[in-house]
DNA sequence: CGTCATTAGTTATCATGATAACCAATGGAG
DNA sequence: CTCCATTGGTTATCATGATAACTAATGACG
């Protein structure tokens, strides 16, 4: 994600509404400063993953699975039912995850077609060290914004 | 972008944030809401531009060369400035601009590396044209979310 | 004036997002 | 039981983000 450097002001947001004559400047200013501080967010956190060798969705690939109550495996479907992501893309991390010994892919005793897949030792433990300062950075972040 | 497409309850972040011991369950609240909100937010922008036959990134660049005042056109480097976007894909972006026909390029006489990159009479009837939708989908959005 | 660090733009390569189209297994309806 | 729509997963292809490394022009400085 990217975005504007420097926000329009709310006077050249006026402008372009009154132009227009549609939109509400209050609130489109409030999605642009939306927008830009998710997209700094979003910024510091992939590089924050990519120190630990992760990125975004596979953390949180590995989140869901790890949130889920009373089981310790999903489909490939049921993680792309609580990701907002598309299948193939899904599918590329998920191998890519297996490949790096990330995740364990069990098949399906009753659905020759599917397979459960589980956190991998290694990846619980780095689940464990990394889930600190992931807090911890969006915590400092929301603070350091106005 | 993407995210979750369920956020994580309450109960749910205080949970880790005292099991890791780090960060403040309100502050992450808020982060991760914004982000799901923010993705969305992006979701219906890009659907809304490709419908017109542009990008999130490309409507930025003729959103900051029009918004310019006292000029009618910019360097790549001065786009480059305003944008937080890397150097190649701007290029890239641009170069796809031109070939069709939404930038218009010119020489610039006092500096044989550079161009000045000005919105080609098309574009700037195509960025009239979206404009309105654009404030209304955002104010709409807005007014819509919680 | 000649040297060389800086700047503008470009190219190569890779990571990661999407859609479309596909195969194989499943499982309900006749 | 057979047919066939649905579901789980995969593959092919493309769009668009990044970094690294390059060329050529610029311009400050000895």
């Amino acid at each position: 994600m990217f975005f504007l450097e420097e926000l329009p002001t709310h006077r050249m947001i006026e402008r372009y509404v009154e132009e227009t004559g549609s939109g509400n400047t209050e609130r489109i200013g409030d999605a642009l400063a939306m927008l830009r501080k998710a997209s700094m967010l979003v910024r510091k956190l992939d590089a924050y993953f990519q120190k630990h060798g992760l990125s975004q969705l596979r953390f949180l690939v590995l989140i869901v699975i790890d949130r889920e109550p009373d089981r310790h495996s999903l489909r490939q479907s049921e993680i792309l039912e609580r990701l907002d992501v598309s299948k193939p893309v899904l599918h590329r991390t998920v191998a890519a995850m297996i490949a790096a010994g990330h995740l364990e892919r069990v098949d399906d005793p009753h659905d020759a077609r599917a397979h459960q897949l589980s956190i991998a030792t290694d990846a619980r433990n780095l689940l464990q060290e990394i889930l600190p300062g992931y807090f911890e950075l969006i915590t400092q972040f929301m603070e350091n914004q106005t």
